[in-house]
DNA sequence: AATTTAGGTGACAACGTTGTCTGCTAGTTC
DNA sequence: GAACTAGCAGACAACGTTGTCACCTAAATT
């Protein structure tokens, strides 16, 4: 898609130029609210937070000396101060957010964040997982009460020294790789097995791998899971069945036409994330093989189900991972004492044609 | 999905319990690097902020000591006093991460940002808009320097007094009601216009309008460039075949499935939104009418194109908005008495076969 | 009537950092 | 060798708020 974009330049805003073309006034104060009220800071200070001990004539008045200024407390002033240091606020460090699956962990997140009054930074990875640890200070010098990280990076042993400092940590997708914290995780090698199984018991032998990055703990537990069903049932995998490191929808594509296209192609193919299984539905509809080669995907997506054959996938719930990877966290937060807990979310074999492809005779 | 959840406690860290149970030491402040490096407060700040004027022998003992506590310059507190009053934070407040639109809006909101040190925040409002002014505020007291808002609130008249003091906004895909700002959108009436022309072109004559909510000025443009198309071709619009509202894909099936079943059903959709593109998917298909029923789509979807027949969209570019978006912010953040833009990205019409199929004779 | 008590209210220091200004030392210039 | 730099380092106040404590008033007790 190529793109231009038009700009028009409208007038500028009937309300941004009363202090004059670039100013606003600044942001009132609690000094501020309190000289209008005629009282002193700490009664504002009081009435803000709701404490008591103040007489109702002056709470009326203060509250509408700062109604009147639009008197917004600074809360990073008053986490300075304020025991515990809390600045309700935690981080969320993904892979990448405009990815289905992580936008729904973003979304799990913040559902129990907002119910605490916590604000959530976001941020994403990408492939650069060097990145990881710059993204991590960024929050930590901000001050995060805590933050939820799916590791990229090979290694999360920088975060011990965070951790020592008071940094609350929580894990989703993959556990981390020399610290220790609460995860959240799926059932990513039995759920792997189990949906292998099912193809074998199809009557499928020749089975491919398509999987993502192998260096990251899911890629590797889901891989393991392949074996284990294929060892289990003695079926030998020719190292061509394995393709592994793959990162896009395209990359996928391509490998998999390569892979269908070869001498001895396989029967039925387990792609091992989503965007991996998208790009077998593409590869195989534009082969028209659609019908011929059975497919078991990681991760539901969108639509799998009003493709025709439907596409059968291992299904996650990313939204609640989220939840439960907060909630881990709040708990940690309240209760800094508290044991660090693995949750193993099980995951569904939801069934749907694509993976109950027979082999050909 | 009905899940069940294993917990497994793990033994606890091997690294928290070094300062006790509970313990963690609190974080080493300026303070305690200038007492380990044997210098004063002011010569940290100076090496930890890379202010020239201190002797290269200091710096390397300042920085010895800082990395040997692990220090993090606390920048809540630094943009307490930093003039300016910078926070190096933003907002970004969405109706739905989750939904892939906004969620490619927030990748590039954080593209723009992260270049820039700037952290994100982000919130989901999803129907609730009483929850956008107290968002606003929530991130207001956070002293973000700036908020990116899809407005979803009948009236943003509210950010008024906030932008007096200092706040500096931006609009994606909406434009704000009752104030002015930078505001980033697509096409909508333009480019809905041209769609249904194309199914008008195509022989169609009774065409319905499926959209969102409308009190939303995007649903409200989408429907007006459905009537200017109508009306330029003189078609009549019965009431039955506009329907409008719709929040989910559920409700968008149902009520397709509806419309499709009654007397004189339509030949031709245009859906006006993802979600509701993706019901009219599953109500074709559950009536084996997709290669009857013409169907155009506002905004893209992933497999729109592996679906037979394709799904016609008319495609934004949400990344490329959110960037835009941010890059407007971070202008009128340089420069506070630019003038507010408003900047129309065009959309485009992709056919891909089912916004071409003809009606019956 | 003197004393205690409770209920309000405010002065002041502190949170961790940066901006300003002053002071010291060593090197340069006359 | 005195005067002047430049370069470096630190003391101190300030940012906007909260925690602590002292104070004041008026009511309640003796």
């Amino acid at each position: 898609m190529q793109y231009s974009v038009f700009v028009m330049t409208t007038l500028s805003s009937p309300i941004s130029p009363a202090q004059g073309p670039s100013g606003h006034r600044p942001r009132p104060t609690m000094r501020e609210v309190a000289a209008l009220a005629g009282v002193s800071l700490k009664t504002v200070s009081r009435v803000i937070n709701r404490e008591p001990g103040v007489s109702a004539a002056l709470v009326i008045r203060v509250e509408r000396a700062a109604a009147q200024l639009d008197f917004r407390p600074n809360l990073t002033a008053a986490n300075l101060r304020r025991s515990g240091q809390r600045t309700a606020t935690i981080g969320l460090v993904l892979e990448d957010v405009s990815n289905p699956f992580f936008a729904s962990i973003l979304r799990g997140v913040e559902e129990v964040a907002v119910q605490r009054g916590v604000a959530v930074f976001a941020a994403s990875l990408d492939e650069d997982q060097s990145q990881e640890q710059q993204i991590v200070e960024a929050f930590s010098s901000r001050r995060v009460d805590g933050l939820i990280l799916a590791p990229t990076a090979l290694e999360q042993g920088y975060l011990a020294n965070e951790m020592r400092s008071g940094l609350v940590m929580a894990f989703v997708d993959r556990a981390p790789r020399g610290v220790e914290g609460d995860v959240v995780v799926t059932d990513n090698r039995a759920a792997t097995q189990n949906a292998v199984q099912q193809l074998i018991a199809h009557g499928h032998r020749r089975i491919a791998f398509v999987g993502g990055v192998s260096a990251l703990p899911t890629a590797e537990d889901r891989y393991d899971g392949f074996l284990d069903a294929m060892m289990a049932a003695q079926v030998k995998v020719p190292a061509n069945y394995v393709v592994r490191d793959i990162r896009t929808v395209e990359q996928a594509e391509i490998s998999i036409t390569g892979l269908l296209q070869g001498a001895q192609p396989p029967t039925a193919l387990f792609t091992a994330q989503n965007l991996i299984s998208m790009g077998a539905v593409r590869a195989l509809r534009a082969l028209g093989l659609e019908k011929e080669v059975a497919q078991i995907g990681f991760d539901d997506f969108e639509l799998a189900d009003v493709l025709n054959p439907g596409v059968s996938v291992v299904a996650q719930d990313p939204r609640r991972i989220g939840r439960l990877a907060a909630e881990a966290l709040f708990a940690r937060l309240a209760d800094a004492a508290r044991q660090a807990t693995t949750t193993v979310v099980p995951s569904e074999l939801i069934t749907r044609g694509s993976g109950e492809i027979p082999p050909p005779l």
